[in-house]
DNA sequence: TGGTTTATGTGACCTAGATCACAGACATTC
DNA sequence: GAATGTCTGTGATCTAGGTCACATAAACCA
């Protein structure tokens, strides 16, 4: 279990055997395929959650439907929302999907409240996830008051080509989720880039030609 | 030392003999005048601050010069950005001003990492912190994204009047920055809400005339 | 008292983005 | 290969909200 752990996380290596010890014997093993709920919003929650597999979109629904990713958790990254209810008896504020199949640990609740307690390196790591998620939000609450979709839209492009590469099996309707949008907005702002010569556009995917020009479009 | 920042902040009262001891030889009292800059994009900061008195503003401001508040450290709170700081070596991403003249305890970063070590309570009322923080800034992302501008304004006004009361020392301008917006159309908004009767306005004065009314505008 | 600053009111206009309504293209299944 | 569902393209239109340009009024102050 540790060494699974450590795997996604290599900053765990240097924990103490003690906690190492309570990461073996507490820590959960849970697989979920695509398309499972986390967690929903006002939903209490089980443990802090270490995800050593897969993807995880956490996201705001609308009350006319429409969606806003707040962020992902990628494999080797720390669900915060789920901490935060831990911490803070508050039900969730978002929803959290699998977006491919999922592998995590999950440590109870009170194996991480000991771990707080005896881990130097365990604290650290869970501040610096805390932290990074609230500087994440902090730029996404700019992006959405200052900034105008075209910039927004590239931005994201460029962030999936950064882990994809530049080929994109991507629709418009889901590009507009990502950004609280709507489908036909996104539609044309793409065609609009491909006139540009930013991208080309087939059914289901988006191709990035000039990394270069959709940079500057973000400026 | 200790007992001040106890009256402040009363969960603190709880802490271990160790803990407080650490709290009193190694916090610092300052003093800040109203519109002082606590901190501001890129810069480090000192240590870990508990507001024992004020109010600071945390805000973002646009290229083209547009405010938007992200939210209020008051007095008896613990300003996030700095801990962020503290904990992941990055600058902030945003700025810290004095609305009022302001009291506060700083921690320097050692002594903050010790208490952490040392001391249960002090852990949970950190990572309490924490954890509204990432709420708020979470419904805040929700906010600015699917509500509309009479609703945002009219909530805002409620806030007020439950902490100021329902005559409210405030100008357009102040409103518009709080929200991201502009002058004008609060502007026409109060007008708007002054028609319906939910407000009276007067030259830096706004007085809630009917918070039931504002209260079905944010439905 | 008159001049200056600051806050407000408002019309005219512009733009981004949302909404509605389809049509056509592609993909899948039977 | 016909039918069905999914994705894309696009015009028309609507609306919120931002921008510009003033006018007026209240407060300030010298």
């Amino acid at each position: 279990m540790f060494d699974r752990i450590v795997a996604s996380f290599p900053e765990l290596a240097e924990l103490a055997p003690e906690a190492r010890d309570i990461l073996e014997k507490n820590g959960q093993l849970r697989r979920l395929p695509a398309g499972s709920v986390l967690f929903s919003e006002g939903v209490r929650c089980e443990g802090y959650v270490l995800l050593l597999d897969g993807s995880v979109k956490v996201r705001k629904l609308s009350e006319d439907g429409r969606e806003l990713v707040l962020y992902r958790v990628e494999a080797g990254e720390s669900c915060i929302m789920t901490t935060t209810c831990l911490m803070s008896d508050e039900g969730y504020q978002a929803e959290g999907i699998a977006e491919t199949d999922v592998v995590m640990a999950l440590i109870p609740p009170n194996s991480f409240t000991r771990l707080l307690e005896i881990s130097d390196p365990f604290r650290r790591f869970v501040f610096g996830v805390f932290s990074r998620r609230l500087s994440m939000l902090t730029m996404l609450v700019d992006e959405v008051v200052f900034k105008k979709l075209d910039k927004r839209l590239a931005q994201l492009l460029l962030d999936y080509a950064d882990r994809k590469g530049h080929v994109l099996p991507l629709t418009h309707q889901h590009l507009a989720g990502e950004l609280g949008s709507v489908r036909e907005v996104v539609s044309r702002q793409l065609k609009q880039f491909e006139r540009d010569g930013l991208v080309r556009l087939s059914r289901g995917v988006i191709e990035i030609l000039d990394r270069d020009g959709l940079q500057a479009v973000t400026r």
